[in-house]
Parts: structure tokens; sequence; C-alpha cells
DNA sequence: CCAATGTAGTAAAACGTTTTACCATTTTAA
DNA sequence: TTAAAATGGTAAAACGTTTTACTACATTGG
């Protein structure tokens, strides 16, 4: 029945050597320790015969390393981050480290929790897409020296490692993007919130329209209320009362989705006869009819300069000093039908 | 400076008690081992007070328990199965697991790595979306005596835990439904794998059509070709070539939607002269043009369903054995516009 | 010839728990 | 009165590694 797998214990008695000997050499410092060939030989051949693996937790205990990452999200169930997730895990399992992944949905209290949770666990890194209030959770979690990489956001006046896109830069692209179509009214929806990737979007709209000569028209809804009648009425109140408003910038993913529906609600046609941009790219916006225009963010590049950032702090030695790592990537505008005027 | 986390030990020596004696009480075993009311008091106060935490990877060592669980899909990236991971994600967290995502890309030989890598990291329980070949080594894992349960999918002949759908049930049910709705020549577009939950999909299709006296008409593409060229080329001809085909029923969601994006290029008209309907629904389903019929599994139940045996497995005592548990769940049919005739 | 150095390893502590086996006392029962 | 049982604990082994500090012997240099 079940056979207990075989420990360098088993070795050392099969072979006669010492677990030490075993340790080493198996570790690749055979050479360094002055292990002779024909020992290093015996005990690598053997170990491969018997399809030796060495206990993983064992050897956390000992090193304190656990080859663990944690991947914070607002919700692994958005494609957008489940996209993510599947670059990191692919880079992360080719470097022998398992990704664990947990959402966060976007709350202060469930993403502290997480952090001690995970600390205690002791995983060897964070990479997180920080909820707004955990700015201090995070400058400990740094100062006990554990490596974090944040994505997609950052805090303001927190120098820390973080991978995120040019938003007032794409914000500013997009919004040009409308304007050069012909739209005059351009609305812009966007989460109630003092993220700095909101805020950086927010100024690009802002600076886009207001260089044309246009009026600008913000409407900030609450994270929690966008699924909801709420949520759903501000943005109905939006597209109906101001009758004047011909295009609308979508600020994030989830926005979109939601918002799709309530255009379609409010009349079918509707969705002909405004101009659409979003922010995140989505399989499905390519086979909408029209097909939705977005600002795509760099998903792959994204995730391979997270991992990279990552591994770079994981290999830091005790004593050196990292430099600060911040990579800030382009998002790609792509027009499609959406944001044609009179399609 | 990063200072250590307080063990058993540094409690024992803080209230002079033995390291045994404080390991009783906080695993709640005080009463029955007849520690006093004043010690174990004393016991817990302290450890509250400096806000103990027992170190998991010691515990694991000891124990053999890891407290994690890991989940097998093709795609973490995919909607429907990063869906299903945030809800199985939710209630381990509750019970205390935590749960790691893998990708298989339903290939054996990947799905084999990571089965032998996870058993041997001593993760707890497996949940399993399994690749088609891979029944031995699950039922090798089983006979070692780690909990695992199927989901989505399971093998024949080999009794295993399960969640899956009433597939046959529900393809039956589906493309009735498109016969009601009047189409004549509905065409079942699939995937070439021998795997159950496909089989008894394309069984319901073939009976409902035979039973009606239409003729069937099945496409079968390999799981790798999907996204090439080449599998395009063949949804495209079926479409095409034989002009008598007025409804698709396709028989899982990553079909659709390469699926839609080629009916979109033949064509953009083309999508409302067709009968359509999906296994597996998607949010953007609903706000699609037309907005497309699917039939949706029930992730939230399936996702409970799946946990609800895990922890069975989990409590399970060495000795006794835990019957077979096997769950099928019915999928609903959700009809929309792309499954009327002539809109 | 003797001290220093090199060679080829090994013993044992440590990581932080759980758990088995034990030990004094005290109480109970016959 | 005395053996058995209960009370309230504790010592130490064990889980499987890594790593520090050692050892015994051989070689070298002066």
């Amino acid at each position: 029945m079940k056979q207990k797998r075989p420990s360098i214990k088993d070795i050392a008695k099969a072979l006669n050597v010492s677990i030490t000997t075993i340790s080493f050499v198996l570790n690749g410092k055979g050479e360094e320790r002055k292990i002779s060939k024909e020992v290093i030989k015996k005990i690598e051949d053997y170990a491969e015969e018997i399809n030796y693996r060495p206990n993983q937790i064992a050897q956390s205990l000992r090193t304190g390393k656990s080859k663990i990452l944690v991947f914070m999200v607002e919700d692994i169930g958005n494609p957008f981050f489940a996209k993510i997730a599947r670059i990191i895990e692919e880079i992360a399992y080719q470097k022998g480290y398992k990704v664990l992944f947990c959402s966060t949905e976007n709350n202060d209290k469930r993403s502290r929790e997480l952090i001690t949770l995970f600390h205690e666990r002791q995983v060897d890194g964070f990479i997180v897409i920080p909820s707004p209030g955990i700015q201090k959770d995070i400058e400990n979690l740094i100062k006990s020296d554990v490596p974090v990489v944040l994505g997609d956001r950052y805090f303001k006046g927190s120098p820390m490692n973080h991978v995120v896109i040019d938003n007032y830069g794409a914000s500013k692209k997009g919004t040009q993007h409308l304007i050069d179509n012909g739209f005059k009214n351009i609305a812009f929806i966007s989460i109630d919130t003092k993220q700095m990737q909101m805020l950086d979007r927010a100024r690009g709209y802002r600076d886009a329209v207001d260089e044309a000569g246009l009026s600008n028209q913000v409407l900030e809804l609450s994270f929690d209320d966008i699924r909801k009648q709420k949520g759903k009425d501000s943005v109905k109140n939006l597209l109906t009362q101001k009758e004047n408003i011909d295009a609308v910038f979508f600020s994030t993913n989830y926005l979109t989705q939601t918002a799709l529906e309530i255009i379609k609600d409010i009349d079918p046609k509707l969705i002909y006869n405004l101009g659409i941009l979003t922010f995140d790219d989505n399989d499905f916006f390519k086979i909408n009819t029209p097909s939705i225009s977005a600002v795509a963010q760099p998903l792959q590049e994204m995730g391979e300069e997270l991992m990279r950032i990552m591994f770079k702090l994981l290999k830091k030695t005790k004593d050196k000093e990292t430099p600060l790592m911040q990579t800030v990537l382009e998002a790609t505008l792509t027009p499609r039908d959406s944001s044609k005027r009179n399609t």
C-alpha cells in the first residue's frame, strides 16, 4: 500500500554514506566540499534510480523558503486578471515556483487578512494588484524583507517595485481617438476611487477634452454599486437625461460589461448611435456587434515583467540592496466599429 | 528589524510550562488531556497576547498535511474555469485551506507532471478537470489515499468521486429547443476527443435530431486546431459549402468564441440568419447582438458540490471507507435571440 | 621532524511542531 | 492497608532537511 517516499536517510542507509554528504551532493555542492567523484556518482545514480525527490516541506522548514508565490488580484474570476494569472503561472512553474491566487474583492480588510495569512505561511513573494487602502500594509511587508511587486497600480509617495501602464497617456490617446472621430460630447465613466491608475485615466481624459475645447462629463460609480440597481440607474440617467452625450469612455473592464447591458436595455438601437471605447480588451469585444473599440493593456508583457522583477528580488542576496524597479508599459489602442461615428 | 515569530518554545519559556502542554491546549485538547483550567487559560491568554500563530510548515512536516488543495483545470485564463476557481477559492479559505490553481492545457503529459509535483508537495487534495488520458494516473493517486474529486468530466469504468452535469440530457434539451424553434438542419460542432462529457453531448444531439427525423451533421475539431487556420477553415466549410445548415450547436465555450468570429468574418449578416446555441454561458452572450442562447452549467453549485465532497474526503478517518460520491447537476437552457428563427 | 594545510568526509544541532510514552502524586475502592 | 485508577502534567522522539563545526588521516614545506 501507500509506501513511504524515500528520504535522504534511506539513501544514507543504502549506500552507507552520511546524510550530510548526500545533502551536499544533491545540492550540487559535492565538488566544492571535496567529495570524491566516485561517491558523487554513486549518490547521484542511486537517487536517480529510486527517483528520490526532496521533501519540500522539510526543506522549507529548514530554509524558511517555500517556493510559493502569491498573486493577489481583485477577482480571479475576471478574465483580465485570469489571463495575467495564466502567464504568471507559466513562468513561475518553469522556475520551480508554484503560485497561489487569491481574490481581494478590492477590499482592504480582506487584503490585509490575506497578506497576514500568506506572510505567516512564509510564501516567498507577493505579486499584488493592491486594493486602495493597503499602502501601509504593503510597506510593512516590504520592511520585513519580503519580495513584493505591485501590478496595475501603485501608491503615491511609496517607492515600490511595480509594473503599470501609462494610464494617463493611454487615456488621453483613447479620448483623442474619439475626438478625432468626430464625437463632441464624450462622457467618462469610472470608479469612485482614489487609486492612482483611475485618477491618471481621468486626468488623461480631462486633458484631452480640455485641449479640444470640449466639455467633460465624468460619472463615478462606487465599486460595490456597479452590479446593483443604483449603478445601473446612474448610467441610465447619464445616457438618457443628458441627451447630448454622443460617446462614452469606460475606465475599466467590469464597467463596460454592465454598461453594455444597460445600453442594450435602454434601446437596442442605441449602441449604434453611441461612440464606445473601453479600457481593457476582451475576446468578445471583437465579435460583438458593433465590435467594441478598446485600449488594450499588454497582458503578456505585464506578466513577464512582473515575474522578471520578482525573480530579481528573489535572487537578491541578504546584504545587497536592489534598486527600485518600476516599469511603465504602453497600452495599445485597438479601434473597432464602436468608436466610428454613425455606424 | 525582522524579528522572529514567536514559537511554542517561546511561550513555554515565558510561562514555564512544557511545550507538550502548550501544544495540547492550543489544539483544543486541554480538557481531554486533563490540563487544569488555570493553565489552559494562562496559555490561551498569553498566546492571544503575543498573537501566536503556529508555523504551518512545521505542522505540515509533522502531520503530513499541508492545508493546501489544488485545482487543476484546462486553462485558468478561461472564464468558465476562472469562475469556478473563484467559488472554490472562497469556500476553501473559509475552512482554512488555500488553493493552488494550475492549467493543464488539456495535455496529458503536463497533467501528469503536475499531479506528481503536487503529490510530492503533499497537497491535501486534488480537484481535477481531467485531461483525456490520465485515467490511470488518477487511479494511482486515489490508491495512494489522496482525496480526489473530478469535475466536469469523468472516466468510463473508473468509479471516482465526481461532479458533472447531465450532459446527455442538456444537449438533447438544447437540440430540441432548436428543433422546436423550427430549425431543420442543425449542425453540432464539437471537439475531437473521447472524453465522456463530449461523447454524451454528441449523443444527446444525435438522439434529438434522430427522434425528430432530421439528419445530423457533426463537425469535430481537434483541441489544438481551434485557434488555428485549419480549425477556422473547417467551420467555414461547414457553414458555406453545405448551404442547407440553418443552425449550429457548439459543444463547449471555447469553440463558440472562435466560431462567432468566423461567422462574422464570412458575412456580418450571417449571424442573424443562423440559429446559434452554445454550451457554457458567458457574460457577453447576453449583450451580444443577437444575444446568444446558451446551455448554462450551474457554476456556483458545481463549485459548492466539489468542495462538499472534498471536505467529506478530507474528514475521512483512516480506516473507514467513504462511499463513492457522484453528483449529477442539471444545466439550464437560457434561450436568447440567437436561437429564434428569422431574427 | 613537526606544524600547517588539504582531503574526504561525518555528527549533531536546528527549523517548529505533534504525539507517544512516561512519571509523580493523589484519590478511590475493596 | 494497599492496589488500581485518576490527575496533571513532562521528556523526548519524530517529521526530513540544511548547515556548522568537527574529525581522522594524508600531504606538504621549512
